[in-house]
DNA sequence: GAACGAATAGGACATCTGTCCTTTAAGCCC
DNA sequence: GGGCTTAAAGGACAGATGTCCTATTCGTTC
């Protein structure tokens, strides 16, 4: 990870990802630029954070390693999200971890330079709501699908919601994976099983899969699958 | 549901659960004192929400509907929970359903108020921060233990997470189911098979149950089961 | 081109879990 | 008490899912 300080650049970039205005001047200026190779973590989940991030290029991986070993991959952050948001009013230890997938820049600010700074200034206390808020419906959303659904179900609703023609807004890439294994672990499932899947649906009709890659080939029936659901 | 309007009661109520001085003299008298009967309705899942509340009395119960009927316990809220925070921002349509265990008490602030006298006030601002981070860390505990460990191995870090002495600080009305129908929902399982586990757990004396109760009888046992995870 | 690791693909098997059904026990109302 | 509803308890069975293993394919590196 390299560590940079340099003010104008950091009010540039929040700029550019739209949160200009938002973060006080004499928070600006104290921002740590951090840039981070790829799957190299940001944080690991348990340990304290010491501030606030804003992600202002590329892409984050969000996922929880329980005490069994297991994980399970929550979402991709991109810019403008926040991270440490969840743990900020506690002083809580993460209870996720983070690591880049692909190379990321973010912003780091100190939680003194927050408390300093931050905590009477409307804007960012906003900010601070709308990413919570967001984070916690699609956790929700995620939550009760992997839980009530089965794996074939989730599959097919995954699919539609990464297929352009699928929502007005398009893919959404705070959920797309880079691989099958991702995937698996995005719908909380084994990469066996996962794989079981595909291959029925792929039977079946709906899909096709050449050279590791899935191709939709039947998106009404898809649809019908995955009962009108998305990953919102 | 019965709604009245006593400023002076409102301003009480949440003096009383600790939120005194938190939310505008002007919105404070606007605030609806709303009761619920046991099993009443606060708001059902897609519905609009209108407004912000404040639970000060009694206790909610906060669960998913999907479209296939299922049904998953998310949690319990009891005072001083806020209620619609999540779907604020966005002014989105709920995203769970809310109903009344037990008689409740509500404090219900409209929309127009909340976004008149409130958006500028960090305290209520940072309150909102606590509650959403609140659900967040809440939610992704739950939401990633459900999924990764066995059933046998929630019900053992349920039965711990409300066991007086496991915590420090008592057992967590947050979580307390009133039956096992319930706890199979806030487990994500269904009926039959938590009995199962039940069962085995009792035949290996870990457990007892007794006209519908259960009694733990090894809590070291019943530990090491759960892996030292608790429903935080 | 050979060698290697990472990712894909799938066979075999055990077991976890859900659905459907029946029985029993407890609480409530008339 | 009799009849009702609700919850607890569990038998039987099918299906979903995880674990373990083995090929195979692809891209990268030497």
């Amino acid at each position: 990870m390299e560590t940079t300080r340099d003010a104008a650049a950091a009010g540039r970039l929040l700029a550019g990802v739209g949160l200009g205005g938002i973060f006080m001047p004499e928070s600006v200026a104290s921002m740590e630029l951090r840039t981070y190779a790829d799957k190299e973590r940001v944080c690991d989940r348990g340990e304290l954070l010491g501030g606030l991030y804003v992600v202002v290029a590329g892409r984050l991986k969000i996922y929880t390693v329980l005490p069994n070993g297991k994980t399970m991959l929550l979402r991709f952050s991109t810019a403008p999200m926040l991270i440490g948001d969840v743990e900020w009013s506690g002083h809580y230890p993460a209870c996720n971890s983070v690591e880049a997938s692909g190379r990321a820049t973010l912003l780091f600010l100190g939680r003194t330079h927050v408390q300093a700074n931050e905590m009477n200034n409307p804007p960012f206390l906003q900010l601070m709501i709308r990413n919570l808020s967001h984070k916690l419906s699609t956790l929700g959303n995620g939550a009760s699908t992997n839980l009530l659904y089965p794996t074939e179900h989730r599959v097919a609703s995954y699919l539609l919601t990464l297929l352009p023609s699928a929502g007005e807004t398009g893919p959404r890439e705070e959920i797309r994976t880079t691989n099958l294994m991702e995937m698996a672990e995005l719908l909380g499932t084994s990469y066996r099983h996962l794989n079981r899947v595909i291959k029925r649906l792929a039977d079946s009709g709906l899909l096709s899969r050449r050279r590791g890659r899935l191709y939709v080939l039947d998106e009404e029936k898809l649809r019908a699958f995955a009962d009108n659901h998305l990953y919102t």
